[in-house]
DNA sequence: TTACAAACCAAGCGCTTGCTTGGTATGGTC
DNA sequence: GACCATACCAAGCAAGCGCTTGGTTTGTAA
């Protein structure tokens, strides 16, 4: 599988945690915990118990609470932002670029990620100023995926509204589904689910 | 002004407390301290300086901490489910229903009361069983007016999507422009960004 | 076997938190 | 003038918080 592959390079180049280090079982955790509770209400006892450690002995691994929020956020986009870009690259025109974005984004909030999708869109205010300076930063990257790709769109005269008004709307819609959106049970696929968006937008 | 008499009657039922009440003072406070720095990081503190009193003396108005958060959303909903009533009433056709809701919607949260409508997207996780559930029933009659609209809209056959899809598709798109919507700042009118909306759902 | 760093534990410090308590000022009612 | 409810203050308690500390176990390599 590509995803597969691409998450082993950026382990390789120590992006990303790998998911049986120490460090990448406690940010899954970490991340299932912050969504679940809030990263407020998360207390550093609940994280060091949810991988059997003594809370003491987190501060080994990271050296304050907030970077392990941090570290979630990074690594998530870093991932996610990597996966995109393959998913493009396979893509021939800017309809199916679009199409390949919308796919892969709600398979990142709905699939494997999807805890931590939902920490970075509802937890960001937790974190200091520097730190979020820096997740912003990658996050304009992974934007800008986006907004090339709309801007064609727009150009070829296939898209009426402003790209970037689009984009903020699509951002809303899509990290909405997490609240729920269940594959699992019955009814819409990913795949359909794309296609409804796809057609919201005149482009089915 | 009609949103004005809305008010005053859900003040005389005593279903909203009057802005220039004590409590209605601090229940502004309240909404614009939890948006700003979230309602675990806000301290009954911070709340209590806000509006000029002692920490302690904030118990004598309510009885908890959570009881300020859960009167900030069952307030909110209940003027936001009220203006949207009589928003509806004026539209004749479900096209024009729902351009208003649209519009009232987009009002309820860069408007007067966006600050609230953000908490109660935000910091539904901060309420304890019994309260999540009060503002669920409420949550789920306001829910009700947009379903007949859009259900109305795909038995005309303006409507090809699942009315279902759509409003969760609308509630994440129009509760994310808190996050970036400015329309003091130039640019796009409340107007025009309904007008979006509306294009948007291939209704223009 | 020795040496040493990484990973962890047990205990608890210092601080902040939500909330309680006992008492006081104010204004209206009989 | 006595009474009382409402709104508030000043002080602080008990619990829980993030994080530190000093010491122990575990894995690795010479």
């Amino acid at each position: 599988m590509n995803q597969e592959k691409i998450l082993q390079s950026l382990i390789a180049d120590n992006l990303v945690s790998a998911s049986d280090s120490a460090r990448g079982r406690l940010l899954r955790e970490a991340a299932r915990l912050f969504r679940e509770k809030g990263y407020e209400r998360t207390t550093v006892r609940d994280l060091a118990a949810a991988v059997g450690i003594q809370s003491g002995s987190l501060f080994h691994h990271f050296r304050t609470k907030e970077e392990i929020l941090k570290a979630v956020m990074v690594e998530t986009i870093r991932l996610n932002t990597a996966v995109m870009q393959a998913a493009m690259g396979e893509a021939k025109s800017n309809r199916e670029k679009l199409r390949a974005l919308i796919s892969a984004e709600l398979e990142s909030i709905n699939g494997q990620t999807g805890e931590a999708m939902a920490v970075l869109v509802y937890e960001w205010r937790s974190l200091s100023e520097a730190s979020r300076a820096e997740v912003l930063e990658l996050r304009d990257r992974y934007e800008a995926l986006w907004l090339d790709v709309l801007t064609g769109l727009k150009e070829e005269g296939a898209l009426k509204a402003d790209p970037f008004v689009v984009r903020r709307m699509l951002t809303g819609a899509l990290s909405w589904t997490v609240t729920w959106y269940r594959p699992d049970r019955g009814g819409l696929t990913r795949d359909g689910l794309t296609d409804q968006v796809v057609a919201m937008l005149g482009m089915g």
